[in-house]
DNA sequence: AAGATCAGT
């Protein structure tokens, strides 16, 4: 790689990048941060938005000479922030990203022999860890964004903790490596970056003796306005507020925090509708909306800048609160809600609902207003409902199934999970419903350990479930199929992408791939179908059947990267096209045609011996029975299955929202449960008769 | 006969 020297740069440009960065607020503290660093092993650092924390910290270590020992690895939640900080800071450091600055994230390796610093999510960290459990490649590890409290950052936090311990001389009772383990990797310094005031349970959980560094921001004051009253329709106190605000109000774009696409739709036509009867002489209002399932051109042209004479109106869900910034917001209007999933251990059930948000989730919406200029936020709650808001957000690890985390852990040798030294342990039901449901996929033994099996599940970056289905295929020689299956399912929801203009075409769209065998087998057949269309062909192909081409595009990723997996594991065996590819195990184009019966079938059966204890039964009264949780089901109308009478199915997610509706669904036969499922089934008295 | 917030390996 070609690398440019610090001193090819112009002197003038290399003085701007240095004085610019020296006024950043963290410069401040620098000396203190380095001298506590080098005098403990943990510091908690909270730095506001704009303070510098992200991209100059790395560089002051890296100064100091911390990579004399090992690596300095900086993670991140987001693959975008990963990778724009990386090219950020080597802009500064004025080398080429890859050489002394490098980034790490699913699908994009940029780093070299000669990477030094590397941002990374954490989710690459995570694997990393599973490869080499004391990080011994690192010797400081900086966790970004720690308040987020996203599954993976906890999950880094805990090993992070644990590896310490090791690392540091001691023995960590029930860490990751199970025994103790003698290190020579040194010591392991960790510093925990959080934008929020939140900072006890970091400093008690990591046992700092001292408080955390605080370091200011550099943000415009944004004023605060609350209704009077509670609003029952948010919707339209939202679409009321935009419009006072558009005729009222000096120049400036207006940010809105809905819940969903949904709400967004109704407010948007609301909006445009009032604003159609406005006198001609004032500014036009351009409105857009916002959320993660709209395809990417239409994403893009909510964040470019509005015409002259155009004020620019973005409704948006949580998306825009910390994963998009959009220039030239002034006005926030702020409904206070979200839409969290949250897990129920003991139904086995998810549920989608809007809920409030959190004091910390409405100053950062808020704070998006004072970007630029000193801007205003619109709150459609009292000020007496803010009081009454959670502080934080609840964690992500203490709502979501955790089948995939405790086989992490089961993988980095941890042996009592029960007893793992969490951040926030998550309710123990959540863990024991894990546990059961790893014993029933035999990924592990009856003792409790890990199986070979699930030393293979383990390292498919997949749900255990859908690991267990490609384990299976293998066996079965349909891994081929199976591969474009799983990785569909894992891009997971918006396949067919369409809005409440559209959605009739689209569902028209999407019955010519309809294979009476279940929705599953009907994602094989758009896969297929597809194929390796590229640009323009690959555009039309999309817009023609209402097919988000994004999520098509990243099935294919996913499945280059399983077919990789699966080649090392043994799987499948490393083929022609392995070797015409130069080593990089491409997926064959696979046959256009549909599945057929046979291969149908395979499938079916395959998907069976994985996801037996998500099946469902016909009832003579027409109505679906969970077989393992004994409750009512439906199937959900956009299924491909809903009007077809199945007797028995296999789902993938249950899904409170009217009612229980069960999502991607198989048609099976009833008796393959008992054949490939024994262990699970055959005790039950006949299928048929519940008891 | 109904409807998917957001990230990540």
């Amino acid at each position: 790689m070609k690398k440019r020297k610090a001193d090819a740069l112009p002197h003038e440009l290399r003085r701007s990048i240095d004085a610019a960065r020296q006024e950043l607020p963290i410069w401040a503290v620098r000396r203190a941060i380095l001298e506590e660093v080098a005098t403990s092993a943990t510091l908690v650092l909270t730095g506001e938005t704009g303070c510098g924390k992200t991209t100059q910290i790395p560089q002051f270590l890296l100064a100091a000479g911390y990579d004399a020992r090992g690596i300095i690895a900086v993670t991140q939640p987001r693959r975008v922030a990963a990778m724009s900080v990386a090219r950020r800071v080597a802009e500064e450091m004025a080398v080429e990203v890859g050489s002394r600055v490098g980034y790490s994230v699913r699908f994009d390796d940029c780093t070299s022999q000669a990477t030094r610093i590397i941002y990374m999510t954490d989710g690459m960290l995570l694997r990393a860890a599973m490869q080499d459990p004391l990080l011994s490649r690192f010797s400081v590890l900086v966790v970004d964004e720690a308040h987020e409290r996203s599954l993976q950052t906890d999950m880094i936090l805990s090993i992070a903790k644990s590896v310490q311990a090791i690392r540091g001389g001691a023995h960590a009772a029930g860490g990751v490596g199970g025994a103790a383990v003698g290190s020579s990797a040194g010591a392991l310094k960790l510093l925990v970056m959080s934008a929020t005031l939140e900072t006890d349970t970091f400093c008690e959980y990591f046992g700092c003796d001292r408080g955390p560094v605080q370091v200011q921001g550099r943000q415009h004051p944004v004023s605060l306005f609350y209704t009077s009253s509670p609003q029952d329709d948010y919707v339209e106190a939202a679409v009321t507020a935009t419009l006072q605000l558009h005729m009222e109000s000096l120049p400036g774009d207006i940010l809105v925090f809905l819940t969903g696409q949904e709400d967004i739709e109704a407010a948007g036509h609301a909006i445009q509708q009032r604003a159609a009867v406005l006198p001609p002489e004032m500014d036009a209002l351009e409105v857009h909306p916002l959320y993660a399932a709209l395809p990417a051109p239409l994403q893009m042209a909510a964040l470019d800048p509005p015409p002259a004479k155009t004020r620019k109106v973005i409704l948006a869900t949580n998306i825009a609160e910390t994963s998009l910034t959009i220039e030239g917001v002034v006005y926030v209007i702020d409904a206070g809600l979200v839409k969290q999933r949250t897990y129920h251990p003991g139904k086995k059930i998810d549920s989608l609902l809007a809920t409030p948000i959190s004091k910390a989730a409405a100053r950062q919406r808020a704070g998006r207003a004072g970007r630029q200029q000193p801007g205003e936020c619109y709150r459609l709650y009292t000020e007496q409902t803010f009081r009454d808001l959670d502080a934080t957000s609840r964690p992500e690890i203490l709502r979501t199934s955790l089948a995939s985390t405790i086989l992490s852990l089961k993988a980095l040798k941890v042996v009592d999970v029960l007893a793992f030294d969490f951040l926030s342990p998550p309710p123990r039901a959540s863990i024991i419903a894990a546990l059961e449901q790893l014993l029933a996929l035999g990924a592990l033994l009856p003792d409790g350990a890990i199986s070979s099996e699930g030393e293979q599940m383990a390292r498919l970056p997949l749900e255990p479930s859908y690991a267990k289905a490609l384990l299976v295929a293998g066996e079965q020689g349909c891994c081929e199929q199976m591969l474009s299956l799983v990785a569909m399912l894992a891009t997971d929801g918006s396949l067919f992408h369409s809005t409440s203009a559209t959605r009739d075409a689209a569902d028209d769209a999407k019955r010519r791939f309809t294979s009476p065998q279940g929705d599953t087998i009907t994602m094989v057949n758009v896969f297929s179908s597809f194929g390796r269309k590229k640009g323009s062909t690959a555009r039309a192909w999309c817009q023609k059947n209402f097919v988000n081409r994004r999520t098509v595009e990243s099935a294919i990723q996913i499945r280059d990267q399983l077919r990789t997996s699966a080649i090392d594991l043994g799987l499948l065996k490393a083929d022609d096209s392995f070797e015409r590819d130069g080593g990089l195990a491409k997926s064959p184009v696979l046959d256009a045609a549909p599945v057929g019966n046979e291969m149908g079938r395979k499938l079916r059966r395959c998907l069976t011996a994985a996801f037996f204890m998500q099946a469902a039964q016909r009832q003579p009264n027409g109505e679906y029975l969970a077989l393992s949780s004994r409750q009512v089901v439906s199937i959900h109308p956009s299924s491909v299955l809903f009007h077809r009478r199945a007797t028995c199915v296999i789902f993938n997610e249950l899904l409170f929202t009217s009612r229980l509706y069960m999502r991607d669904l198989t048609q099976i036969e009833a008796d393959w449960l008992v054949e490939l499922a024994p262990q699970y089934y055959a005790s039950r008295s006949g299928l048929g008769s519940p008891g």
